[in-house]
DNA sequence: TTTTTGAATAATGTAACAACATTCAAAAGG
DNA sequence: CCTTTTGAATGTTGTTACATTATTCAAAAA
């Protein structure tokens, strides 16, 4: 064929046409984790719709925009990463509270266990969560369930205040 | 000076000593996420330890290895992200189910909605959660609350099943 | 024996590159 | 004059390459 050779002024893919709709660039990730976080990057996995309770004009096609915005659980759950943790809860002695046998309780260490709050306490080597209770200069656990007594509770040997419990996973 | 020089058989960095105890592999990230994913492979922000109700050994030091294991809330409660939302519970008809007024509902719409399942339901454009129940050929939406009466449901112009509810998030 | 020092080697952030994707307009065809 | 074909022009992308840094070891010095 002969050339058609010439010219193109302004030919060419133009600039922002990429997946992602801005520019990328090289990070070394361990091998382990790539497929994760190319999850993440790609397919926005990590950012799950959330709405209200009126039935959102773009429903049920959560690729549209989200009208009520997008929540990562990570993020929202969890604070202060290395100071979080999770436990198991065991029994109803908290049931009052909203926290059911097998729930998993998140658990902040940075933050003051101040009256009121729901705490994380071991004694005698065992996890327990109950709620701190301070009045008169005493500190008491108080269950959650006129099934159980008040606990006086004082930092000793065996007994150690872990943390404050800031949000309850219920799985049905 | 002179030359310290000469043969320095075994000598030099070992493999295996960086940052995370395997090879790394550079990929191409959106700059906005670039933070957010290497905040994940550096710090483990979404890996946060689990623990039972024993007081580990290594606790409270969670730099440690974690006898109980660790969790990612995002791969534990978001099974299939492209089919789920979050909807902010109202109301106190589902306070059996251990759903209280102002929970974070986790929705999957891939599920069957089966006999006994949790599920959000849309009547009249409002998002409503209820229990299913089957029974004689007929569906019922029944609350977890005995001030609530049970609602006949079939699905029609305004009535909708959106997806089965599989985890509560509750804030203390 | 202990300390100093540079060779040896791996890790790491980023530039560079080759392969691919996309768009445009000149040339060809009608 | 309008439509189709085609290669130039340019951006994107996965991967390689590389210069710099970090780490370890043992020869040489003290």
């Amino acid at each position: 064929m002969t050339s058609r050779g010439g010219k193109r002024m302004g030919a060419g893919r133009p600039k922002g046409t990429n997946h992602y709709g801005e520019p990328t660039k090289p990070v070394r990730i361990p091998v382990s984790k790539i497929d994760r976080v190319l999850r993440f990057v790609r397919e926005r996995e990590d950012m799950v719709p959330l709405y209200g309770n009126e039935v959102p004009a773009g429903f049920p096609s959560p690729a549209d925009d989200y009208a009520e915005g997008v929540l990562d659980l990570n993020t929202h759950l969890v604070r202060e990463p290395t100071a979080t943790f999770f436990v198991r809860a065991r029994g109803d002695s908290m049931i009052g509270a909203g926290i059911h046998d097998g729930d998993l309780l998140v658990v902040d260490r940075s933050l003051e266990a101040t009256n009121g709050k729901v705490v994380i306490v071991s004694i005698n080597g065992e996890l327990t969560v109950k709620r701190l209770r301070k009045a008169k200069g005493r500190t008491w656990l108080t269950p959650e369930n006129p099934d159980y007594p008040p606990i006086d509770f004082h930092e000793q040997d065996d007994t150690h205040l872990w943390g404050v419990v800031t949000n309850v996973v219920h799985s049905l």
